[in-house]
Formats: C-alpha cells, sequence, structure tokens
DNA sequence: GCCAGAAAAGCACGATCGTTCTATTGTCGA
DNA sequence: TCGACAATAGAACGATCGTGCTTTTCTGGC
C-alpha cells in the first residue's frame, strides 16, 4: 500500500466521523483538513471534488459496514438465531462505531429528496440492506422458525423501521428506555411473524 | 394582522417548503429571498439572524401539525379509533403537506448531533410528540380496546419508528409497498398490544 | 545517494454565506 | 394629506465555501 493510499484511508476515518454527526453536507473540506492536520489543498488533491469526497466516505462506511455487521451475521446458524444476530450487530455497529451514530441514517434524510450521485448510492446501499435483511428473514422461514406465510420484505421494513426509531430515540432524545424499547419491539416482530 | 406579519407568514410558508426539501441547514436566505422575490436584507430584516428564521420556521411547522394532525385527533371517539385517526392523519401529513414530507423527520436528524437552540426545540416536540401518541395509547387501554398491562409509552416507541420507517420507504427510495406495509405494521402493532 | 514521480503545501480565484448599515419606499392614523 | 414609522431595498463587509495552478517536499526504486 503506497503511503497515499495510507493518508487517504486516514483522512476517510476523520471524514466518516466528522460526516455521521455533520452530515455529507457539513462535511467541509477545510474543517476535515484542520482536523486531519493537512493542507486544504493537500487534501483535495487525493479526491478532486466534494462529491467524489462524500461518495468515497460513504463506500468506506459500506465496507465497514459489510465487515462488521454483515458478513459476520452471515456466517451464524440459519434461521431466527441469525436474525437475532443481524439485529444486535446493527445495535452494535450503531451505539459503537462512529460519534454520530449511524451514517446510512443521516444520509438516507439528507439526500432522500435531493438528486444526484450521492441519493442514487445511498438508494443503493439500502435497498441491498432491505434485501439483506428479508433473506435473512426468509432462512427463518425455511427453517421452520417463521409462519410459512409470512412475507420477508414486511419483515424486513418492520425492523428497518425499528432501527430508525431506535437511532431517533437515542440519538436526539437520549432515551435510557430506548434499548429496552427496541428489543422489546423486535421480539414483537418475530411473535407476529412466528407459528403460533 | 400588518403587513409585516402577513409577508413574514408567506415568508415562513416558503420557508417551510425549501426546508423539507433541503433541511434547515441547506434553507439559505440567499435562496429564500430569490423564491419569495424579496431583497435579502428585506427578508432578513424579519429575522435578525438565520437561528431565529430556523426556530420560527420550525414553529410555524408546528402550529400547522397541531391544527391538521394532533388537535382534530383528539376530537374523535377515545380508544383505538383514535389511535387509528391519529396515526391516518400523520400519514395525510407525511404525503399531502410538504414537497420534502416531514420536516420533523428531517430536522431532527440533522440536529440530533449538534448542541444549540435548535437541537433543544426540536428535542422537545418530539418529546411532546411521544406524550401525544402515548397519551392516546392510553386512552385505548382505558377504554378496553389494548390489553390493561399494554405499556403507552412501548406502543408509543413503536408507532413512532413507524412513521421514520415509512418516510424512509416512501422519500428515499419510493417504495410503492410503503403504505401497504406501514398499515400492515400498524395492526400488527395494535394486534401485539390487543387483548388475545 | 540520486532522481523521477508522487504527495503535500501555498496561494489565489469567484461564489455564496450570514450580517450590518444606510437609504428608499410604503402604510396608515391623525 | 401629511407625517411618523414600519417595511423593504441597496450595497458592502469579512468569512468560508469548493476548486485550480504552481511550487515545494517527500518517497522509493535504481
Amino acid at each position: 500500500m503506497t503511503k497515499g493510499d495510507e493518508t487517504r484511508g486516514a483522512i476517510l476515518d476523520e471524514a466518516l466521523a466528522l460526516a455521521s454527526r455533520v452530515g455529507f453536507t457539513g462535511l467541509t473540506i477545510g474543517q476535515l483538513a484542520e482536523q486531519t492536520g493537512m493542507s486544504k489543498s493537500g487534501l483535495f488533491a487525493h479526491f478532486r471534488s466534494k462529491e467524489q469526497l462524500q461518495l468515497q466516505t460513504l463506500a468506506h462506511a459500506r465496507h465497514r459496514f459489510i465487515d462488521t455487521t454483515v458478513r459476520p451475521t452471515l456466517a451464524t446458524p440459519r434461521g431466527e438465531k441469525r436474525l437475532r444476530e443481524l439485529f444486535e450487530r446493527w445495535l452494535a455497529w450503531e451505539t459503537e462505531t462512529l460519534p454520530g451514530g449511524c451514517i446510512f441514517v443521516t444520509g438516507s434524510i439528507e439526500f432522500d429528496d435531493q438528486p444526484g450521485a450521492m441519493h442514487d448510492a445511498l438508494v443503493a446501499d439500502q435497498r441491498d440492506w432491505l434485501d439483506t435483511i428479508a433473506t435473512v428473514a426468509e432462512t427463518a422461514v425455511t427453517e421452520g422458525d417463521l409462519r410459512p406465510d409470512a412475507d420477508p420484505r414486511q419483515v424486513a421494513f418492520e425492523i428497518q423501521a425499528l432501527i430508525l426509531g431506535f437511532h431517533h430515540a437515542t440519538r436526539l432524545l437520549d432515551d435510557e428506555r430506548a434499548l429496552d424499547h427496541a428489543r422489546n419491539a423486535f421480539e414483537a416482530i418475530l411473535d407476529h411473524a412466528r407459528a403460533h
């Protein structure tokens, strides 16, 4: 790995932390340069445009997310256990990885009404993520942990909503019951999709 | 009503629409002046600072939200019916009022990690909103529509999560099944809290 | 240890940001 | 209808934004 790639990685680490707090638009090149101890132009040369910086920061987050959350989950036993693992790993990702919480939540709201490359990248990421949840939910169906007629996409929708609700309750409202509420809600989703 | 108040109201209408699409930070005085056909300084004189513009825009949204969603709901029959009314009215607010959807969702994510008056105002609004949901849920308990040991705050958390999930699915992902998923999820929340 | 090429810094640009000050225009009661 | 005062516009400010150009510094293969 060349020197350039190394500092580029360090920049993206910092960019990720900063963007999770102030968003991808609030992520400014001047501040990022100051925070990394570089000059504006030296830092800028790595990306050649702000949009590229944003896109690469998002890609950086995607790689980290897949490595720490998605891939390990897919290595656990199929079925309800895997669905639980996915949810618990997302909770860890939300609370332990970045100072501002899940950066996909931030980005999704920021770009939901603004066209461009960032919007498209976020849509692709979130569709992939929903597909992942739905696929894992489907294994729970085929393993017999959930009802045969349970709709994996409905389950995915509800879990995604729960994720957003947890982010909201912890980040904005600082609600100390958020974790309990979230786990209760998760059990309720499972109960409802389970054979009774 | 004086002339100043009238134009100030017109400005806030425009500011609300703009902020719902680009956020409260993306809401810029120059753009807002251009969109309303005023001069920057003429518009600015109404608010004396950007933070005041943001706060008054938020207050404008709050008044509209209470008028169209909260107050009419509280005039409907107590119990499960009222809870349904609240949810359906929120859906209408989300889809029909502002071009970028519910502005409290946008603002909540935007300011969840940034201290200041806007953060505090949004926290207060969202706590009030959760209290409203919980109170309505409690009427459903006392009316016997929900289990006596159902937790109104848990129900409020789940409905708030559902709200965020619906915004996400419609605004970002343009998912045409979002409304079905949301209504199904709402029924699931009720089922789970209902006497069986 | 030299030297080509990569990496970083320095500096400046036009644009736009929020904000202030002063001048002009509009409103409305006496 | 005049005159006080509210409402709006004009012009400019310092700061910061993203970005380009040029120069300096560093790095790694020979």
